[in-house]
DNA sequence: AGTTTCATTTTGAGAACTCAAAATATAGGG
DNA sequence: CCCTATATTTTGAGTTCTCAAAATGAAACT
């Protein structure tokens, strides 16, 4: 029996959960849940019951839950259609990657293998999407990659932005007209806890300042 | 309130079947809407009942149902959908036109307005579908046309194939390999009513036979 | 330990869609 | 005009997913 859209966004909230938590046994706390997916937290309960019942998560009443194997191949395959999708509309379509997650949230639990093999192929079987996110394998498999962020980095040394932890629209445009979108270099000039900022000089030698959040959101690679 | 899929589905087999129907008031009977949506009798009655509350059909009971003007509309805006789709994944994504109505028939119903917008103007505003179905504009018209098939033209002379108007990939792949397919010509060289049959003379110079049935869904143009 | 606070679970209910089978209406044949 | 065949509607029930609000568990503070 295949898995409905409801089922697959529960899966891919957990899955995303998880790997938030770096752990690969953590539980996440049903209220978390059922936040990432926008429910109320009874109807959290009820379904991860049910989730429980198919085998695809491990519930633990009153501490959380986690997915199962069967459950993170589940997710990770639904990840892997979301992030080529919008490497595909991005890459072949002209859309700006600001722009694309809502569709991708959509077209993620329609389109069929063959359409997403055949989007795969077009973009050259790529490793990450518009976001730097990573783009699991048909069998499921992740590279995986151990990030810095604007907040961890080393100072004064030229880091490249790789990936960008965040899908709000309005914030990926701020990161645009900043020059810090994924491939573009900077250097960290300074931080101020007390301030909770982070200074930046940019790609155009412009110096700008965010505030730890949106630093902590930003994850480089030192080049 | 945006409908469901569900409810876009009634309404596109309802335009579908009135278009057939050659009626622009024709009543709908309840049996034949069900059978084409895929559902027991009673469901059908009991949506379109629904349907009928919210304004989208004129329901006479016992009788059967036609689209309102709003319903048409909202019915044109999911055939445009489709069709855009099924071109879009010709064209552009390089699939065949047998295997794309499955793919369409699901993303029509989750595709943005945005993302349909941007593949209208990749494909250059096409006017008809891979299979030669006509694609209503963004505000909902149909460039209407008065197409002859297969049974109907005039014999020996060269008409070129427009439209099928049929779904079914086997069949799209027997027109495929017999050289039925839109755009190419051929000459009707005789038709038997006793035997069923009708005979053709496609671009190969190949004589070929296919069933009234068949041939009734091969619709052409004389050149 | 007692009590407040917070997260979690349970309960009861509803929306949207579906079916099978019983009841009823319509149409056609004798 | 009655009777039968067929289409349609009604009924009762089930699935999946959701919420609000009450009940309960766990943790944290005094």
């Amino acid at each position: 029996m295949l898995p409905s859209s409801t089922v697959e966004n529960y899966l891919k909230a957990l899955y995303q959960a998880q790997v938030a938590l770096e752990d690969e046994k953590a539980l996440v706390p049903m209220g978390q849940l059922a936040n990432a997916v926008g429910v109320a937290p009874g109807t959290a309960t009820t379904m991860v019951k049910a989730l429980a019942e198919s085998g695809l998560v491990e519930y633990e009443p009153y501490l959380g839950v986690r997915l199962s194997t069967a459950g993170a191949k589940l997710a990770a395959m639904v990840l892997r259609r979301h992030r080529l999708i919008e490497q595909f509309l991005v890459e072949i379509m002209g859309m700006s990657w600001t722009e694309v997650h809502e569709d991708a949230e959509q077209l993620e639990h329609v389109v069929s293998d063959r359409l997403i093999e055949r989007m795969d192929a077009m973009l050259g079987h790529p490793s990450v999407d518009p976001h730097g996110d990573p783009i699991p394998t048909a069998d499921g498999d992740i590279a995986p990659h151990r990030y810095h962020s604007l907040l961890t980095c080393p100072l004064h040394t030229e880091v490249t932005v790789t990936r960008v932890a965040d899908q709000d629209a309005s914030f990926l445009r701020f990161l645009e007209a900043q020059r810090l979108k994924p491939g573009q270099s900077l250097e960290v000039e300074a931080r101020d806890s007390a301030a909770d900022s982070v200074q930046l000089l940019t790609e155009g030698q412009r110096s700008i300042t965010i505030g730890t959040k949106a630093a902590s959101k930003v994850l480089i690679e030192v080049a």
